[in-house]
DNA sequence: ACAAAAGTGTTGGTCGTACACCCATGC
DNA sequence: GCATGGGTGTACGACCAACACTTTTGT
């Protein structure tokens, strides 16, 4: 049972690991995670483990992601290995162990065992949902401007994009909506941003059908 | 360890079910599943468990859907169950034993367990998938007329689509192909439809960037 | 007044659907 | 020739990207 935890900090997309300090790949960084006792399900297991290793309490979503069953995954024994997605909003700030680190996903070190197999299919994922569902939730604050939510979309995605168009696609769709606060503007002056917020805070596929429609 | 194995039979999307003769749940009708061995993999023992049991070896696509931990899904003893969805051509014909059967996924009998909650979880990736990759070749006979291939769809997605669209979206994504060969009409005659042919028999995403793309 | 930042209008292109029309065959 | 089924051409709308232009602020 691992959790892949992500979430974007200083405008990169990073993922929370920690380094071991046992054999085996000791000194190499590995994903949270643990067993799971025979009375818990593997969604409880991870919200626990995360709450009290790691002092993450504030996951925005949680959804499966794979289960690896390659046999020497770990040299000690067999091990089937399910793993999550776990998102946290940029805005949180929670209390990790000493070593317990943010690390940006382009920019990895070495990982232990197979997770670094989990943490692209994470990225992969994340990725995928940020264009058709509307995932980006749970890496926003509450609220927020266009500006720092095309940074934040920028982090994940892994390139730039336009906040005019981010705008009208999110809109249209009904993921965000304006509210009847604006930001002031800093030192240098500049118009006072509309502040947004996500229409929903649970997933929703927004796109659903891309071609081969139903009819109307 | 569960598989849904779908395919198109007579036009209708159906599922691959054994009625179960011992308690719990006699008389339901069940995937075909069973346990992992220490040394197996879980596509390997998926493998070997449908070419064994229920003598279906032509599994076009094989994939992992989700991994279910629910404390009482099997009341005699905690079970985590993996499950994959495998997809069988419309045109091969597995022998199956005599307590096995298809199911049309529209009309399902009652279920063993929890195993409805993963049929319907294959029924819909199968659906979306089909609108964005070319997962359609899995469910296909290697060569189909354009008629042919628009009833399989309308079988998978549950609705009928247009021959014409149909043949624009998948031609202009290179998912199908024209072969030199056409299909020679009926007793009432008809113009000889062109012979069609998946391009790849392997899954790839044919339409990955709905919305926000990175720039050219 | 000017720079800075946010927001709007407009255009052009791609893509998917609908539907009318043309083509090839059996009887 | 005519019915039958396959294939093509065209028009329309939805959607998205790019970019110029306007609005609102601070200094």
């Amino acid at each position: 049972m691992l959790s892949v935890v992500m979430s974007v900090r200083d405008g990169r997309l990073c993922v929370l690991l920690w380094k071991r300090a046992q054999n085996p790949h000791r000194g190499r960084w590995a994903l949270p995670g643990g067993g799971v006792e025979p009375t818990q399900r593997l969604r409880e297991a991870i919200t626990r483990h995360l709450a009290t290793k790691v002092d993450v309490r504030d996951v925005a979503h949680l959804e499966q992601l794979a289960t690896h069953s390659a046999i020497d995954r770990d040299p000690r024994a067999r091990v089937l290995a399910t793993a999550y997605l776990g998102l946290v909003p940029s805005d949180v700030q929670p209390v990790l162990p000493s070593d317990t680190v943010w690390h940006p996903v382009d920019d990895l070190p070495q990982t232990a065992f197979d997770h670094h197999f989990f943490i692209e299919a994470a990225v992969s994922r994340l990725r995928a949902k940020l264009s058709y569902t509307n995932i980006g939730f749970a890496l926003a604050p509450h609220e927020f401007t266009i500006a720092e939510l095309r940074d934040l979309f920028g982090a994940a995605l892994g390139y730039e994009l336009g906040a005019t168009n981010l705008t009208r696609v999110l809109t249209r769709r009904h993921v965000i909506a304006p509210t009847p606060r604006r930001s002031s503007p800093g030192q240098s002056g500049g118009r006072p941003a509309t502040v947004y917020k996500f229409a929903a805070r649970e997933l929703t596929v927004t796109d659903p059908f891309a071609v081969l429609r139903p009819p109307r």
